[in-house]
DNA sequence: TTCTTATATTACTAGGTAGTTGTACTTACT
DNA sequence: AGTAAGTACAACTACCTAGTAATATAAGAA
């Protein structure tokens, strides 16, 4: 069992990381669908094609995504739906800490 | 309900980015046996002063720990332990790369 | 007051990274 | 062969950030 050490906690940094961006947030959102091609990807995310790209080779080097070549195109997919449970967590967080804030605007005036 | 969507997916990446960072993974677990002072939290970790002081400023702005002055000294201590299933997910996921990674370095042999 | 302790802040440097542009590569089609 | 489509990669720029050293701030002790 992997726990927050001294001596892996630059790994376990590198996985938050990788979620650390909004580009990469946005990839996920849009495999959670299903498989898409990196066209498609840029088309969905609104983001250009070697941007995109370079994004997913994050994502695929954490091994939060994998990939599936057929003739030139790349399918990328989702492998471990536990990264939406992460995001819950931390959309969770969220909320606590937006509520927090707005209690002492209110408190302030 | 938050979600992840194109309007708050810089908010949530946000959050995650606060635990994209070794320094920051190791004062959480620093922090996870109660309150603890800058200090002591730089001994524990062997880091600097300033940095630890900085590092916790970011873990407070995201809302991760909280602060109660005492005199000069000042204690942080954990606000929301869901942090800490987000850890053993992000570290169940590392175990899957890492058994994936060993699994090709042997077919390659 | 002066000194000490604990923390926060500022300024600086070195390294990292997101986004873009251009290009190379691969595959399929004619 | 040549052409087109889809993707990956390299080079570049602008910005961000971790770490450090020095300083500021604040509370207490002598």
């Amino acid at each position: 069992m992997i726990e927050l050490s001294d001596t892996n906690a630059s790994a376990i940094a590198e996985r938050f990381k990788a979620l650390g961006e909004p580009m990469r947030l946005l990839l996920l959102e849009a495999l959670r669908r299903g498989e898409c091609s990196v066209g498609e990807l840029a088309e969905r995310t609104g983001g250009g094609q070697a941007n995109v790209s370079k994004h997913l080779q994050v994502l695929l080097q954490q091994g939060y995504v994998d990939r599936r070549k057929e003739g030139t195109t790349s399918w990328y997919r989702i492998t471990d739906p536990q990264v939406f449970r992460m995001c819950e967590l931390v959309c969770g967080g969220l909320e606590q800490e937006l509520d927090r804030k707005r209690k002492l605007l209110r408190r302030r005036k």
